[in-house]
DNA sequence: TAAATTTGGTTTATATTATAAACTACTTTA
DNA sequence: TAAAGTAGTTTATAATATAAACCAAATTTA
């Protein structure tokens, strides 16, 4: 039988999200906008949501003297991550 | 970079039923329904959209008396399914 | 140095999508 | 023949995604 998949990774662009900070450990807003292509209000509302799951952390300073909004993903966020791919493998055929 | 997920796969129910059809080339209404645990509301609509895209093809006859709708996969399906997995597997790191 | 533009976002409104509830048409069973 | 079951569809609502509008501060330009 198919499993549910978790709604929260079950997104497009938070999907994106949490694949980039598997690879890099680190992102800035910047850096997440650039390589997910999505406008500043849908991250800014979808990381929101990883922050609110727990799957991100998500800490909020300046470079210099221009704010700067860092993310990192936390150990549930891996955990869940590694859930959805082994389920999602099902739905593939994988 | 990641590419863009066909909006039409990257639905739970859709792909479940796309997933089943892949395995079993041919499905009644009602067996896809036991599957995917869906209602059939839910499932009579999502059948239409992967019908009205040309992933499935949608035959209406009976079993004796009564009604009984067989879906079954097209070539364009498989073919959209297998584009799916490959994209997807860039976002699961596979 | 004042106005315009850019950077780095958030908030809010709208469009899209998913889901469930209500309904239809027919059949079987008590 | 009334009630319940089968096999769905249509329609209304809830959830979600997305974009547009907005804000504050910094930087560039005239």
């Amino acid at each position: 039988m198919l499993k549910k998949l978790d709604p929260l990774l079950h997104s497009e662009l938070r999907l994106a999200i949490m694949s980039l900070l598997i690879s890099v450990e680190k992102a800035g807003f910047t850096y997440l906008k650039e390589q997910t292509e999505a406008t500043a209000g849908n991250l800014s509302v979808q990381v929101t949501k990883l922050e609110d799951a727990g799957y991100i952390f998500v800490k909020k300073g300046f470079k210099g003297k221009i704010p700067q909004t860092i993310c990192n993903i936390t150990k549930k966020g891996i955990e869940a991550f590694e859930k959805y791919v082994e389920e999602l493998k099902d739905y593939l055929k994988l």
